[in-house]
DNA sequence: ACACATTGCGCAATAG
DNA sequence: TCTATTGCGCAATGTG
């Protein structure tokens, strides 16, 4: 190839155009995926509170309703009397 | 600099091998946050999965709170009765 | 055969 | 002074 030839110049002037293009797109992609795995950490938090949430939620409700058979099975002689009044500790 | 002499044929040579390097590593580093984001989204894929089971669990539980009360309500025309009962509808 | 896109590689500047 | 990192251009190769 004729390095001197206006052809090559011109090939060559536009494949550094070309280059400098692809480059800039890869940098851009690479920066989005850091980004990506930042927001996915961040939902990964939020889900994971939320979970949380919900466990404590149910563990409360859980224990309602153990203390509920609880009562059943001690003493309730009648309706809901027992909601807790016999506790000393 | 001399193209020609040792000391720069040496130089070349080592950053040259410095380049590749660098260069592998950084690619290394590009297939880790690859990963790293396939990773996340697994997991939370799992995270969404126990979120559902865990508010359907809360959904039967609530759900039989309800059904209680309301066999309460009907039933059991006592003192506490007096949670609604003049409801119709 | 043509045009742009992607990639391995070396050079040089410069950061550390 | 040495290696590490980065922008850049060249050439080969991929893609359409």
């Amino acid at each position: 190839m004729d390095r001197g030839s206006e052809e090559y110049r011109l090939r060559r002037e536009r494949n550094n155009m070309a280059v400098k293009k692809s480059r800039l797109k890869s940098k851009q992609k690479a920066q989005d995926t850091l980004q990506r795995v930042n927001q996915l950490k961040e939902e990964n938090e939020r889900l994971e509170a939320k979970i949380k949430l919900l466990t404590k939620e149910l563990s409360v409700l859980k224990d309602l309703f153990l203390e509920h058979a609880h009562n059943l099975a001690e003493s309730v002689p009648q309706e809901t009397s027992a909601a807790g009044q016999e506790k000393s500790t």
